[in-house]
DNA sequence: TTTGAAAATGAGAATAATTCCTATTGACAA
DNA sequence: TTGTCAATAGGAATTATTCTCATTTTCAAA
C-alpha cells in the first residue's frame, strides 16, 4: 500500500503513522511529521481523527506527558517507559503484568475492567549517558 | 523553617486536605473544598503550592482524567483505579507490582527509573450497578 | 509595640493544549 | 456533469494551568 500518494485521505496517513512509529507521538508530533507530505493539513484534523481512532479503539492513549496528550497504534497491551528528561515514550515488550492481577481487581472492586497501564517513569538510557558525559 | 504557623495556614490546609482525603482531587476540587473554610482562598494559590508540593515530593501526581490533573497525598507507591464513567479515582491497596519488575527493566533499559505507576481503567462498582438498574 | 524584610497570597491576565464552528473541498455514485 | 455527504482547513472559542505583580501576612529584630 502506497501511502505516499495523495489519493489517500489524511485520515488513513495519520493512523498508518501511528501504526508505523514507535514513538508514541503528540497531536502536535503527528501533525509535524505528516505536513510535508500534506501540506494543506490542519492541526483540527489531525486532534478531530485521533480523538476518532482513540474511541473506536484503533489507537490507544498512553497518558499525558507535561500535560499533552500522547498516542500509541499499537492496541496491544504493552508497559511503557516514560523519560522525564527527554520526554520520550519507549515500550518495555518484554515486561507483562501478571494475568492475575486483573481477575484480582475485579473481585476486590466489583468493577469492570476496560484496560491497564503500567508505566516506569524515570531517565533513559540516552539522557543518563548525556549527563554522564557532562558531569 | 516551622510549616505549622499560621504563616502557611493556606498551604498546609492544601497538604493536610491531600494527606486526609481518599479522593485524588484535581486543583478544582481542593480549591471547591477548602473554599468554604478559606473564603479567600484563590484558585491560583492551590495550583502554586499543588506544583510546589509535588516538586518537593510531598505529593504525588496519579495522571490526568479528561485533561484534568489529580493528586495523591499518599506517597507510598500502589495502585489506582480510575472509573472513566463517573471520574472517580480509587486506591488498590492490595494489589502490588512485583519487585522484580524493576529490576528486570532497570537491567533492559539502563535507564534509571524514578517511580512505576499502575493504573487499571473502567467502570468502578457503583456505576456498574446504576447501570443495571436503569437497563 | 513598631518596623522591615521575606514569604505567601489574590486577582486577573497570559499561555498552551484541545475542541468547536463553518465555509470549502474531495470522493463517489447517479 | 452534477448532487450529496463526509472530510477538511482555518480560525475562533474553550479550558486547564501558569504567570505577574500589587497587596497582605508573618516573623523577628529593634
Amino acid at each position: 500500500m502506497d501511502t505516499t500518494t495523495k489519493q489517500f485521505r489524511k485520515r488513513n496517513a495519520i493512523l498508518a503513522y501511528l501504526r508505523q512509529t514507535k514513538d508514541h507521538p503528540s497531536a502536535e508530533m503527528v501533525f509535524t511529521h505528516l505536513k510535508p507530505e500534506y501540506p494543506d493539513l490542519s492541526l483540527g484534523t489531525v486532534y478531530r481523527n485521533l480523538s476518532m481512532f482513540k474511541n473506536k479503539g484503533e489507537i490507544v492513549s498512553v497518558g499525558t506527558v507535561n500535560g499533552v496528550e500522547r498516542f500509541d497504534g499499537n492496541t496491544t497491551p504493552h508497559v511503557h517507559f516514560v523519560c522525564t528528561n527527554c520526554e520520550a515514550i519507549a515500550d518495555l515488550p518484554q515486561i507483562a503484568v501478571p494475568e492475575a492481577l486483573n481477575q484480582q481487581v475485579t473481585r476486590e472492586t466489583g468493577g469492570m475492567i476496560d484496560a491497564c497501564q503500567l508505566t516506569f517513569v524515570g531517565v533513559c538510557n540516552e539522557c543518563v549517558n548525556k549527563k554522564n558525559q557532562t558531569a
